[in-house]
DNA sequence: TAGATTGTTAATCGATTAACAATC
DNA sequence: TAGATTGTTAATCGATTAACAATC
């Protein structure tokens, strides 16, 4: 990959190529574990519902993960993608606010299976603190910055209250958290913290779904 | 309205304003929550971080929700938009697979805040089943079809394990499901099931952080 | 070498933004 | 009526798809 090549590739993809990066990396994964060796654009084209194009397109915005007249290595792809999804940068990760939704997180292989490791939960309830979910202890909110001072954790995985989103999202970028996985109801933006965010709407999805429904059904009653 | 934009303007919305719509949804909630009663555009495009004109045609492709000159009544376009999103059909759901995630979901008002009624928790291990959640007990997996054929849930919260995914999905959809909000990981498609799906897939947010960390970081390093 | 399939350029398509006429 | 702001058309931009030359 010549330097011309290098800087025109690793900068300013556009968001819409890295959103399916993760996508890629799950149906490799798949692939992987079937035993499958190699695969070229126009299979995973099939498998993937996406036309063999974009395939191409997306892999070589990073440079060339294949080869002509053979196709693309799946390991081989699938550890560049991983890269690229910062899989080998030994992120670690604390929840902040162990309420319905923290304590279903914890305990899955959410983090691990995507090289991030889970190293403490806070809350601010006594009823919560000092009890254990998926191995790690709870600990009190007055130990956040102390935790984080020693331990320098890089992502926060916010999930409190709405009403101590923005309070609780700023202590964090202030003890020195880099990326914040946003549950909170309230969003937040890079340009505001400092720090990258994803914004995670769980219910806006169901929403989507709602909105199927009832074309679905109007579609229905229209032939009916 | 008149007949001809009344098709116009029904039909062939694209997804990319469907799924804006949700988030117009939440934050005219917000205003209207903090007592607001009216709103232009412009205000809206700041407070969105979104641009007047996709504001305007977002709504327009659905007819005329505001006033020239006036702008648009909050009240009103919020109850346009959740007319739009189903939020009136009194849509009922069940959730199957009770694991973490399964028992988080129960008691949020994810549910409620949509227009969402959830009905019935299912699961297939004797641990969990009769258990409590979200103020409903868990029913065994056999009971399904008989329980569907009884009550006729819309939804169904698929949260059940990978290997159990493809059959448990189609049993759903033969027992009546007319949508699957699918947390598994694997994905599902209308076509092949026969009704609307939404999958979600939440290590997929996490993973395009980790892209955020690494492209940070390597800002960073250069620059030092 | 011939065949296969990528990498890459060019063409198309769709979505976003800008501009302004309609109208409240 | 004048001012404001939408609804809507036209222009721009970006993303997707098609085509094919490069090359393994």
């Amino acid at each position: 990959m010549s330097e011309k090549n290098f800087h025109q590739h690793q900068h300013d993809i556009s968001s819409a190529v890295i959103n399916r990066l993760p996508r890629y990396y799950r149906y490799l994964r798949d692939l992987l574990d079937s035993g499958v060796q190699r695969i070229n654009s126009a299979e995973l084209s099939r498998i993937m519902g996406v036309t063999a194009s974009q395939i191409r397109q997306d892999f070589n915005c990073f440079g060339g993960f294949g080869q002509q007249g053979y196709g693309y290595n799946i390991a081989n792809l699938y550890e560049n993608i991983g890269e690229l999804l910062g899989v080998r940068e030994g992120n670690t990760a604390i929840i902040v606010g162990c309420g319905n939704l923290g304590r279903a997180l914890a305990p899955s292989r959410v983090f691990s299976k995507r090289g991030v490791t889970l190293e403490a939960l806070f809350d601010i309830s006594p009823h919560i603190v000092g009890g254990s979910c998926g191995g790690l202890v709870v600990k009190d909110m007055s130990e956040l910055e102390s935790y984080c001072n020693s331990y320098k954790p890089k992502i926060a995985v916010l999930c409190v209250p709405r009403f101590a989103a923005e309070e609780t999202a700023r202590r964090l970028v202030d003890a020195g958290i880099v990326g914040i996985w946003n549950f909170t109801n309230v969003e937040f933006t890079k340009e505001e913290l400092g720090v990258p965010v994803e914004n995670v709407h769980l219910g806006d999805t169901l929403m989507t779904l709602c909105y199927s429904l009832r074309e679905e059904k109007e579609e229905e009653e229209k032939n009916a």
